[in-house]
DNA sequence: CGAAGATTTTTGGCATACCAAATACCAGGA
DNA sequence: TCCTGGTATTTGGTATGCCAAAAATCTTCG
């Protein structure tokens, strides 16, 4: 009942060392903002409209009902993560990548996966890597994943994700997670369509084995080449899914 | 003399082509800000000064003598750099990386020079891959780089860069980028220091050698090596360092 | 003196107003 | 009817002002 003060004086009386969480800051506008914004952009299909789609500041303070100052903060932000450019006098212009950037971060991609399957060869538990097969048990040779493309593919980026998370390496989860979310605006490329789907799944698991027998060459080379595969892929197959 | 118009239609008369360049677009107060604020926080060493350093809105709107607005739309282009980190009615704090992080982001780069090394055995000119020597011309045997940490540091982040430019991706030179500008504020490891800078040389020779043979594993391997080696060493030696 | 409490100051968050460049729109003239 | 100017409008950029939470400072009472 005591309210709990910050004094951190004196000790005359020992405080409840009650689990207090530093209340909640109640997220600024500002990141509201830049949630929303970004889960919009993320949602649209950018690549499916024929011109280009443009943003308006005092269209989205009006709609978030909040004022510009938050939004275009929002709006610099999501500038850095080279989702929008604002144009002076102009306009912001929601960005669009090329194939050839697509398969660019793809294999930046392939880097940073590879280098997780290193890390985890070294680190991680076994328990955790053999978790990683659960992505896919719902596929095998009775329920094949080109015949659920749509939920194959979420499995898929979930087991790519729960795999670099495994590396415990803050930076490489984060690179990643930025470049997925780029690559994924591009969703008819559901990570590789059904033609592709069908060799993801052994590789994936050709990806685990390698890891569960701590083979870090071969582990960092499954993986690289598992992604490098995808990149090949779009490069290959890409043309008629871009303007 | 005649003022260009922007028409584009009627060829009835053609139009001097006078090498008219689309005037300098005079980047916002937003940008100069973002600059400034950012090449003070790397010229600083926040690893130095015993407390953590913190930015005013107000002192610096007075000091570039720009109003808030700039500034912290600046500020929160900053934050998404992950250089500075703002608290609600606290201020703006300047990000301190712990070892761990350091270490964490040499991994990713790594990561993402190997890659880059991979690319440039499939598709980089060989005057451009040889010219990479040029960097070290400077220093062999009369002329150790131990002698010459500082200048030899300065050679060895240029070449790292040249290297990695070589593959043409502009998404791995961006990355690759973010990442040193990270590393670099931590300048007490001058990317290597006296000790390690003895073993560095013969080393880019190694990834030089290997890259002009088009030897694409072995380009790879010896690239993620060299900069796992200064992840292992910053990790080892890295105590004393770090506050 | 010392400490609890009240008050002032500081600091980031947000709203608003105005500016200038670009653009869209419209009326007049050949 | 179709250009040509010119004017109104749109749009991002910037400056200010005010707010509330925190921190710092001052005050007062035991």
């Amino acid at each position: 009942m005591p309210a709990r003060k910050q004094t951190k004086a004196p000790p005359v009386m020992a405080e409840a060392d009650i689990a207090i969480v530093r209340i909640a800051p109640e997220t600024s506008f500002k990141n509201k903002a830049y949630e929303a914004l970004k889960e919009a952009i993320l949602k649209m299909d950018i690549y499916a409209t024929p011109e280009q789609v443009m943003l308006d500041e005092r269209a989205l303070s009006e709609r978030l009902g909040v004022s510009r100052t938050p939004i275009r903060e929002a709006i610099a932000m999501l500038e850095q993560d080279g989702f929008v450019r604002t144009v002076p006098r102009r306009g912001i212009v929601v960005v669009r990548r090329t194939k050839t950037e697509i398969v660019d971060m793809i294999r930046a991609w392939a880097a940073l996966e590879s280098m997780a399957a290193r890390l985890i060869t070294t680190t991680a538990r076994k328990k955790d890597i053999t978790a990683l097969r659960d992505f896919f048990k719902d596929f095998g040779k009775d329920r094949l994943p080109q015949d659920h493309v749509e939920e194959y593919s979420k499995a898929n980026i979930a087991f790519h994700q729960a795999l670099i998370s495994l590396s415990e390496s803050p930076v490489l989860v984060d690179l990643t997670n930025d470049l997925l979310l780029h690559v994924r605006g591009y969703r008819q490329l559901t990570i590789g369509r059904k033609d592709r789907t069908a060799t993801s799944l052994p590789e994936h698991l050709a990806i685990i084995e390698a890891l569960e027998a701590r083979d870090t060459e071969l582990a960092e080379k499954r993986a690289r080449d598992h992604t490098l595969g995808l990149a090949a892929y779009v490069e290959a197959h890409g043309q008629e899914l871009f303007s």
